[in-house]
DNA sequence: CGGCGTTCCGAAAAGGTTTTCGGAGGCTTT
DNA sequence: AAAGCCTCCGAAAACCTTTTCGGAACGCCG
C-alpha cells in the first residue's frame, strides 16, 4: 500500500475523454451512452463512435458511488473445501451472471472472526445484499454484525426465524428414497444413515420412516447412524447382512456410504440389484456412475438452491425482504442399483 | 434497475457525520482514523469514538475511486464445476483474503463470449488484477480483450508466452511416482494412463518413462490411454493381468483410474500392496481414504498454486510483471497401497 | 512585546459518473 | 409578428473520501 500504484500503460479512458472526442459536453456524452433522450441521434452516433475508439468503459466505482448500488453482492461460504457450497456458489454465480451482478467470493473457514472480518470488509465495499452459505444443513447464528443490507442464508438455515432461508428438503429427500424403494417391489427395507450430530442424517431418517409408515411396512433392523465414509458403509454392511440376511434393499445416508455397501454386498455374493437394492443420498457423480452397478441416487439439486438464494436476494433488495425457510425439492435419480437395466 | 433503492434504515454514515459528530472537519477525521499524523491524541479519540458509536465504515468505492487502486481483483475461472479449479480458488481466496483484497468470482464455463463479458464487467469495476483458471493443463489462448492490469493465469498456462503462467509440474509428478514405486523395491511397472486428449496425462507419461529409464527399468507393456473414470481403470486393468501376469507395481492416470484398478486386483485375487502395489495422482481424498486399501498418490498441490498465483499478481500490481510457465512442486502421499501399514 | 517554530485544524480540490435544470434555437400557432 | 412549445445540449451539483495547503493558535526566545 506504500507505493503508488505502477504506471502501466496510460490511465483508463474517462467520460471526460469520450465526450471531447466528440466534441460534446460529458453529461451529453453520459446520456448518450445510457440510451437516454434528449440526445439526437447524430450526436449518439459520434458519442458511440468516440467511445469505441477509445475502447471507453464507464468507471463502476464513480456510477456506484452517485447511485448507491453497486451491482454487486457479498458470497459467504463457511468451506469452500466442501463439496456442498460449490454447486451453491454455481448456482448463485449462475443467476447474478446473466445478469449485471458481480459476486465477491469469501471463504470464513468456519471462523467466526474470519467471518465478521469478511462481513466487514463486504459492507465496506458497499454490496447490495450478501448470501451466507453454511457447510452443513444444521442452523446456524445469524451475522453478528448490524448489516443494512438484505441476507439470504443458503444451505444451514439461520437461527432466527426472521431471516429468510433456503435449504434442501431432507424430509422429502428420504421419503421419496423409500418410496422409490417401494415401488421398486422392495418389502424388507434397512437404512445405514451417516453420522448422528448431522441433521441432514436425522431428517432423511425421519422421511424414510414417514414413508415406510405410510406404506405400512416395517424398517429392517434399527436405523444404523455412523459416519459418512465408505469404511463406515462397508462395515454397517456386514453388520446387517449377518443379522438381517433377508434385507432386500438397503437405503444409505450417503453415495459413499453406499459405495461401501456395494462393495460388501459383492464380496457376500449378493447380486445387485437382483438381490438386494441400494440408493443413495447427494448424487455425486464420480460417486455414483463409477459404481458397479451405477448407483440410484438422490440429488439434492443444490445448485437449483443456490440459484433460488440468488433470486431471492435479487428480489430482496428491489423489494421487501421475506422471511423464513423455505425448501427446494429434490429427485431421484435412477441408475442400475435399484432397476435392471433396461 | 428500474425502480430506486429500497429505502432499507437509514443511510449509512458517512464521514461527514462522524466529523459533526466528533465536532471536527472531515479532513481532521480522515486523519485520525487513517493513524496520520497532525492530529493531537485528545482530537483522534473522539473521532474514534464518533465513528465506533456510528459504526461508521469508510466506503470502499470513494476511497478507491481517489486511489486509482481497489483493492479487487478477478479470479476468472473456466469450469467451476471441475474439481481443480475449486482448490486453486482455496488458495487464491487464501492468500488475497489475508490482506485487504477481495476477489471477484466469475465462471466463464468454457465459453469465449461469455469470458469476454466478465474480463469487460471486471475491468469495469476497477480490478487491480486477474487471474485466469482453466480447466487444464492444456495451454489456453490468452484474454481477448486489452487487459491494461496485470494478468496470471493458472493452471492452464497461456499460449503466449509473453503472460505469466503458474502450473502444476506433471512431468515431475510422473516422475515422482515412478522413483516412489522403485523405491518400493517395484521393478515391473505398468502404466495406465488417463484420457491421451490432456497434456496433463502425456506430461506424467513422460517424466514417468524418463525416471524408469534413468533406473535402467522397461516399462511392462505399453502405456495405455483412455479416460480418467473408474471404468477405464478397471478395465484396463483386466487386460494389463491377462497380457502382463507378473506385473507388480501400477501407476494409475488419476485416483479414479486407480480405484478401478484396485477392484480389478481384488477380484483376481491379487493381493495390494504385497502383489501389486498401486498408486494415483491427484491425491483426490474422497478416492484415496475410502479405497481398501488406502491409496498412495501423487498431490499435484493444487492449493498452493492458488496461493502462489496469487501472491505473483500481487507482485505484479505492485511491482513489475513476470512473464513465462512457473510449476509448482508436487509431492508423494504413501498411503497403505504402496507400503504396507507399519 | 515582536518574531518564530510547532502543532493542530479546516477549506478545497480531486477522482468519474449521473442527473437536474436552465438556456438556446427552431418550429408552430394565433 | 409575437408568443409558446419542443428538441437538444451544457453547466453544475451530487456521491464520499483523501490529501494538500494555508491559516490559526500557542509557547518560547530574544
Amino acid at each position: 500500500m506504500a507505493r503508488p500504484p505502477a504506471p502501466r500503460g496510460t490511465r483508463a479512458p474517462t467520460l471526460t475523454d469520450v465526450a471531447r472526442l466528440a466534441g460534446v459536453s460529458v453529461a451529453t456524452a453520459s446520456k448518450a451512452l445510457n440510451g437516454r433522450n434528449h440526445v439526437s441521434a447524430a450526436t449518439r452516433e459520434r458519442v458511440l463512435e468516440a467511445a469505441a475508439q477509445l475502447s471507453f468503459s464507464p468507471n463502476s466505482l464513480a456510477r456506484g458511488l452517485l447511485a448507491g448500488r453497486t451491482g454487486t453482492v457479498g458470497l459467504l461460504t463457511s468451506d469452500l473445501v466442501g463439496r456442498f457450497s460449490l454447486p451453491i456458489l454455481m448456482g448463485a454465480e449462475d443467476a447474478f451472471g446473466a445478469g449485471e451482478m458481480s459476486v465477491f467470493l469469501c471463504d470464513a473457514r468456519g471462523d467466526a472472526i474470519r467471518e465478521r472480518h469478511h462481513v466487514q470488509a463486504l459492507l465496506s465495499r458497499r454490496v447490495d445484499g450478501l448470501i451466507v452459505v453454511g457447510s452443513s444443513t444444521d442452523p446456524r447464528p445469524p451475522l453478528a454484525a448490524a448489516v443494512d443490507v438484505p441476507v439470504v442464508y443458503a444451505y444451514a438455515p439461520s437461527e432466527n426465524p426472521d431471516d429468510l432461508s433456503i435449504v434442501p428438503d431432507n424430509v422429502g429427500a428420504g421419503r421419496m428414497a423409500v418410496e422409490h424403494l417401494i415401488a421398486c417391489g422392495r418389502t424388507r427395507i434397512a437404512h445405514i444413515s451417516g453420522d448422528r450430530g448431522y441433521s441432514a442424517a436425522r431428517d432423511r431418517v425421519t422421511g424414510a420412516l414417514a414413508a415406510l409408515d405410510d406404506a405400512g411396512i416395517a424398517l429392517v433392523g434399527q436405523v444404523a447412524y455412523g459416519t459418512w465414509e465408505e469404511g463406515w458403509g462397508r462395515a454397517a454392511a456386514s453388520m446387517l447382512l449377518d443379522r438381517e440376511p433377508d434385507v432386500d434393499a438397503v437405503l444409505c445416508g450417503s453415495d459413499q456410504v453406499a459405495r461401501g455397501v456395494l462393495d460388501t454386498l459383492r464380496e457376500r455374493g449378493r447380486r445387485v440389484p437382483e438381490d438386494v437394492a441400494v440408493m443413495g443420498f447427494d448424487d455425486w457423480k464420480v460417486m455414483t456412475t463409477g459404481a458397479r452397478p451405477q448407483l440410484t441416487s438422490v440429488d439434492m439439486n443444490l445448485e437449483e438452491l443456490g440459484r433460488t438464494a440468488a433470486r431471492a436476494l435479487f428480489e430482496a433488495i428491489d423489494a421487501e425482504h421475506g422471511r423464513g425457510v423455505r425448501t427446494v425439492q429434490c429427485r431421484v435419480v435412477v441408475r442400475g442399483s435399484t432397476a435392471p437395466e433396461a
